[in-house]
RNA sequence: GGGCGGUUAGCUCAGUCGGUCAGAGUGCCUGCCUCACAUGCAGGAGGUCGCUGGUUCGAAUCCAGCACCGCCCACCA
């Protein structure tokens, strides 16, 4: 174990892998289900199949890893449930772009063929972010790893779409909804991402079939104006009132349409008259519904005009727009052209400009299941972290719309509905042959299937097994944690919600954790087309996962964004680093067979010291820190603290401090103390980074540390080392030997020469702590001698500093010294002192301040004051000396 | 149009209850290969806490307004 021949450089690569495989086939990551201790339960959102490991899933994985591992470790049956989502639309097209390379489209093959590819595909490539998981470290459960397209997600997905159904929260009919021209789907509201965009305003002049004037209309899609089958105004718009129950000719197709009054009408905009287009806009299918209106489909689903767009019939909508605006102004019809900025629709899956159009999909009534949803958020049974959305979740859920849940693609879970030669439709939970109400054979399935997150929101509870009564499900449902991003709180995690209550009558996670977005230094989204994305593989392959893991999590307030750099990498790297050489340095320290001191003798044992006190009292501030905040959700904190006191309390003091005191009476304590608070630190380090910590814990003596693996460790608790008197002592000390360090460092004091100290203190307490300490801190300021006293002995060729108020500390450094210098020197601090003494002074003169600030921050105040004036009059007897 | 978030050191960001909160990492300057670690050690410079008011004995922190950046929602064609 003390080989002195390690490498000083840690190498992850060699070991993550190995360990990962013992971990996971030892089952550490299996919990069982049944009986047995309190469960955690966090389900992995699902990465797409088509998916690559990129930033977002790292953070998000890291995240949750974590909290699994945390809690596993303080004794919780945690279950971190992994799987995929077959992510109909993004899937389907990249098979499509493989099959366009062979120059065949979808079609070609014909439906079953596809989607057979489209399974081999995944089959193939379906497991790759699997593996880079893996390459992170997170303690998933593979075993229980689902698909939303498996038999039993499938199952559940067919039973709830069932459900609703006769439940009659599932309805057809035609609608406006919102259709991409280029995957030939519907999409749901969500999908369909709303840009601002530069776009114009055209006004037409519509005139009046009487022939008597006629009015002017705004449109910012003149192609749609073929479709006309109104013109509406506002009732009480005095301007139209008149003209209310006429009728007006639409330019170029010559179709008579009438004028109406609808509320919907907004008499500030563009003119206040509204061309209304039932098949090609929601609002004026709402209209159109209001006044019995024709609906005119003028666009085919390729986005080109149909038949009904008579002479423009086959053009693209663009091109027919370019037309129709070339051809009013022709005809005068066209008043003037403005600049509109608006916002457009786009696929989220190929960002072409969607088009509101009229067909027959399947909706989910929402209001219904969106009651126990916002009641649980309103009850408290659900929380958000941060907290602030909660309320974008509950304005959501208000203002919930019907969710188009039909997409006229293959790949997914088809619609399972039935419709018979006799005109009977049903839905069935297993293929039917013949119809139940007549019992013809001549059965047809709807050939839609179901949006993607029909099945993701089942996920919960679909993949404990659900619909069946297991284990699984009795054991781990409700789940604990959502941590997810906040791009799809609506998308999925309402959703979630809705059917959790809906299906399993209660809520399917109690807290819902918003990581933020992960951006590049510039605070732009990584992105492909930028090219400003750092892959998480390669910081894996170069730095390590732990690297990876430790810069996310202590970079990522929770919920807040991050912007980051490929080199802040490097913070995590040399902590891994650090830890390593820390570990290396008290393996060294250890005989092969020591035998630890056991903890509780350390506190108080015979030969401790206010160094061995203060570390263990900082051991526990930041083993009960790290804990509170690991259990908030406030993993960047935990982190921090953790880190803070490794680098800084451990390896820069203690260890230092520790380097006279291994041998002899009290190296049997020291020692015992090194190991003990490097084994509690790296199991409390363990949830962030898992390698490391487990490769170095292994590296101690059996006999301090407790089971086989770190994995399956105790969460540290504190033990009620708490010491405030040996870390005031320790303050002291460590200020006395900074001061020293400074005064050698100015006065450029060569490394090699050692000078005499003389720290000079009023306070017997202050003296007989530093007495105590007299040889420690000669050897850590690089002194001859420290010499504690009460009066200070003013000698030549001196220069010194005043520590904490009231203790002067000076070194000699005899020829070095330059006089001049050493009274500006002095002089500045004089200055700088006096005036915070007299701002201290100010406020203790301000009556209000002594009577209304509390009692404690007033006596404050005041020792303050009193180590001011203490440190001028010192400062002012050592520039005395000096003289002139 | 509505809502939310941000603005603190050159850069990336912490800062919970208003009073030891002017902090970290990185970068920069000085000096060190000191027997765990140069992926390191020691020392140092660097900020009017976006702006303007207000509340308060006291404001980076609370309130109002403004400016800029970003996000979300939205059926004004």
């Amino acid at each position: 174990m003390a080989e002195l021949t390690q490498s000083t450089r840690y190498d992850p690569s060699a070991i993550e892998a190995r360990w990962y495989e013992t971990w996971r086939d030892r089952g550490y990551f299996h919990p069982d289900a049944g009986e047995g201790a309190a469960p955690y339960t966090i389900v992995m959102p699902p990465p797409n199949v088509t998916g690559v490991l990129h930033m977002g899933h790292a953070l998000n994985n890291t995240i949750q890893d974590a909290l699994i591992r945390q809690r596993r470790m303080a004794g919780r049956r945690a279950l971190y449930l992994p799987g995929t989502d077959h992510a109909g639309i993004a899937t389907q097209n990249v098979v499509e772009r493989e099959l366009a390379e062979e120059g065949r489209t979808r079609d070609d093959l014909g439906r079953e063929a596809f989607v057979e590819r489209v399974w081999e595909w995944k089959e193939r490539y379906g497991g790759e972010i699997y593996d880079q998981l893996e390459k992170l470290g997170v303690s998933c459960d593979w075993g229980r790893a689902r698909f939303t397209m498996d038999p039993g997600l499938s199952r559940a997905v067919r039973e709830v779409f069932v459900r609703l159904y006769e439940d009659g929260l599932i309805y057809r009919g035609k609608y406006i909804i919102n259709w991409c021209p280029r995957c030939r789907t519907a999409l749901s509201d969500e999908e369909a991402e709303k840009h601002e965009q530069a776009g114009k305003l055209w006004f037409v002049r519509y005139p009046l079939a009487d022939g008597e004037g006629g009015l002017v209309v705004a449109t910012t899609r003149p192609e749609t104006m073929l479709g006309d089958t109104a013109v509406a105004v506002h009732p009480e718009d005095e301007r139209y009132a008149h003209l209310v129950g006429k009728t007006a000719i639409l330019p170029l197709v010559g179709r008579e349409l009438p004028i109406v009054a609808d509320d919907f009408v907004d008499p500030e905009f563009g003119t206040g008259a509204v061309k209304v287009t039932p098949a090609h806009d929601p609002n004026d299918f709402e209209m159109g519904e209001r006044h019995a209106l024709e609906r005119v489909d003028v666009l085919e689903p390729d986005a080109t005009m149909s038949e009904a767009a008579g002479g423009y019939a086959g053009l693209d909508r663009y091109e027919a727009r370019k037309r129709i605006v070339d051809d009013l102004e022709d005809r005068g019809r066209l008043e003037k052209v403005e600049a509109h900025e608006h916002a457009v629709g786009r696929c989220y899956r190929c960002d072409t400009v969607v088009e509101p159009r009229l067909s027959d999909q399947w909706f989910v009534k929402m209001k219904p299941l969106a009651a126990p949803a916002l009641e649980a958020w309103r009850e408290g049974t659900l929380s958000f972290t941060p907290e602030r959305w909660g309320k974008v979740y509950e304005h959501w859920l208000e203002n919930v719309r019907d969710w188009c849940i039909s997409r006229q693609i293959w790949w997914g879970h088809r619609i399972p509905v039935w419709t018979c030669g006799e005109g009977h439709e049903f839905a069935a939970r297993e293929d039917p042959d013949v119809c139940p109400e007549c019992g013809s054979e001549r059965l047809e399935q709807d050939p839609d299937v179901l949006d993607t997150w029909f099945s993701s929101w089942l996920w919960p509870f679909s993949t404990l097994g659900w619909p069946e009564e297991t284990e699984d499900l009795q054991t781990f449902y409700p789940t604990d944690t959502l941590v997810t991003a906040s791009e799809i709180l609506f998308f999925w995690v309402a959703r979630m919600v809705m059917a959790g209550y809906y299906c399993m009558d209660e809520c399917p996670f109690s807290d819902v954790v918003i990581n933020g977005t992960v951006r590049d230094h510039l605070g732009r989204r990584m992105s492909k087309s930028l090219g400003n994305g750092i892959d998480p593989r390669a910081v894996i392959d170069e730095h390590g996962a732990d690297a990876l893991r430790y810069t996310l999590l202590a970079s990522a307030p929770t919920g807040t964004d991050l912007n980051l750099a490929i080199e802040d990498f490097e913070m995590g790297r040399n902590f891994a680093n650090k830890l390593w050489n820390a570990t290396r340095f008290v393996s060294i320290q250890l005989p092969e067979t020591f035998e630890p001191l056991p903890r509780e003798k350390l506190a108080g044992h015979p030969a401790v010291t206010d160094a061995e006190r203060w570390i263990l009292h900082r051991l526990d501030e930041t083993t009960r820190t790290a804990t509170a905040r690991a259990e908030a959700f406030r993993l960047n904190d935990a982190a921090l603290a953790i880190y803070d006191f490794l680098w800084h309390d451990f390896c820069d003091w203690t260890i230092e401090w520790s380097k006279a005191h291994l041998e002899g009476d009290r190296g049997e304590l020291v020692r015992s103390v090194l190991v003990a608070v490097l084994e509690r630190s790296l199991r409390l380090l363990h949830p962030i980074m898992p390698f490391v910590t487990e490769e170095l814990w292994q590296r101690l003596p059996e006999a301090c540390r407790t089971g086989e693996s770190i994995v399956v460790a105790p969460w540290p608790e504190a033990r009620g080392w708490d010491f405030p008197a040996a870390t005031e002592s320790m303050a002291l000390a460590r200020a006395v030997i900074a001061a020293i360090r400074n005064l050698r460092a100015e006065y450029r004091v060569e490394p090699g020469r050692r000078a005499p100290a003389t720290v000079v203190a009023a306070e017997p307490e202050a003296r007989e702590q530093l007495e105590r300490h007299a040889d420690d801190i000669a050897r850590l300021a690089a002194s001859s001698g420290v010499q504690v006293l009460a009066e200070a002995p003013r000698e030549e060729g001196t220069v010194s500093q005043v520590v904490e108020g009231h203790v002067e500390v000076s070194v000699r450094l005899a020829d070095l010294v330059d006089l001049e210098r050493e009274r500006e020197r002095l002089d500045g601090e004089i200055a700088r002192t006096r005036s915070l003494l007299e701002a201290s002074r100010a406020k203790l003169a301000n009556e209000q301040f002594v009577e209304k600030a509390p009692a404690e921050v007033v006596e404050r105040e005041r020792e303050k004051q009193e180590d001011l004036e203490r440190a001028v009059e010192r400062l002012g007897s050592l520039r005395a000396a000096l003289g002139e």
